[in-house]
DNA sequence: CCTACCGATCGGTAGG
DNA sequence: CCTACCGATCGGTAGG
């Protein structure tokens, strides 16, 4: 008799479904994603795919959280582990304007793009992605609150204002890139940023 | 025998069909737009619908054009139409900011999300919005040129990176009003553009 | 503008 | 992990 696949088998698996999930879901939105072409896609049945999440809902939750993977590693992991300040700051959002620049993700931004999807919508997807949002506000206002007391921003600088700004310039260089393959877009970004991180 | 429909009633009923699909697809997509459930809430059948139009795609191309009358109407032509230049760009812009504050389309400015939705694909569909928002950045254009000559701006100013500032805030200002439902983001639309339109 | 219908695909389940 | 199936819905058409 053949023997039961194992649980690294498994693993393996269930990360294939995610991988390919993902690249679909950033490219043409978590609806797109329809269990039925990711199984033809995978070379599996939808009954065997489901099996690993259960729902869709549950496979676009995991998604949402292999995207986050994906952004963290591609990120704020990549850069020198400083301490956190205005020299991290700025390494950050050259990470992240590197990582739009680089397309990673096939469709660029899983997040801006699964965001626009269902910002309007209500469940535990838009949950999901509202939270992961925050998170990475939260980070962001650590970078900038150290910069400011180090004095390396200036000491009546607006945190939540520069969050605001530096969100739009990653929003913008999404938009030029994906709808207008703009390849002036990244330089912009940066004179952009550049601007806003000089005291 | 009953009398066949006035043409003003053929045109009537295709405008109620475009303003039903406009708050459907800016609240939920292009995609989520579908034909049968735009029949049931207007009450009709859906090759009654479908006659107005022919395929969805007409229907979504015919939605964008709806979506840019209406944009169009709320924003540039609202403002006191004096000659282009600074004033007009600034009255402009705080037209736009108050259209996305409120809320004129349910889920936010439909021109970001349809974006967002088509850019990783093809066809006439992505091909009109792009139209679209290069139209609206050649307006833009020529105010900001205007204001250079003006001298309302500084001679040196780099129009498109000026361009890609603004359209930055206006995405982060429908980011955080969508998903975060936060009520200072018009402030600090407000306070960014401030900046950027300040010699 | 309608009824009646088409093949395709959706998410999901039963049973193994 | 599979086959076989479910009811619902998709965009669209025939014919009136």
């Amino acid at each position: 008799m053949s023997p039961r696949r194992s649980v690294a088998d498994t693993l393996e698996t269930r990360q294939r479904i995610l991988d390919r999930s993902l690249a679909i879901a950033s490219a043409e939105g978590l609806e797109g994603l329809t269990i039925g072409r990711l199984a033809t896609e995978l070379g599996m049945s939808k009954a065997g795919l489901l099996g690993h999440f259960g729902t869709k809902e549950a496979l676009q939750l995991a998604v949402v959280d292999q995207a986050a993977e994906v952004f963290l590693r591609e990120v704020p992991r990549k850069v020198k582990q400083m301490p956190s300040g205005l020299p991290r700051l700025i390494d950050v959002c050259e990470a992240w304007v590197s990582y739009l620049e680089r397309e990673v993700l096939p469709g660029g931004c899983f997040f801006t793009a699964a965001t626009a999807e269902f910002d309007g919508r209500s469940g535990r997807v838009r949950d999901a992605l509202a939270g992961m949002n925050a998170l990475w506000r939260r980070d962001l206002r650590i970078h900038i609150r150290r910069a400011v007391s180090d004095g390396d921003l200036k000491p009546d600088t607006d945190v939540e204002q520069l969050i605001y700004e530096i969100l739009g310039v990653m929003l913008a260089l999404n938009h030029f890139l994906q709808l207008e393959h703009d390849s002036a877009a990244p330089r912009r970004a940066r004179q952009a940023l550049k601007r806003l991180l000089t005291k």
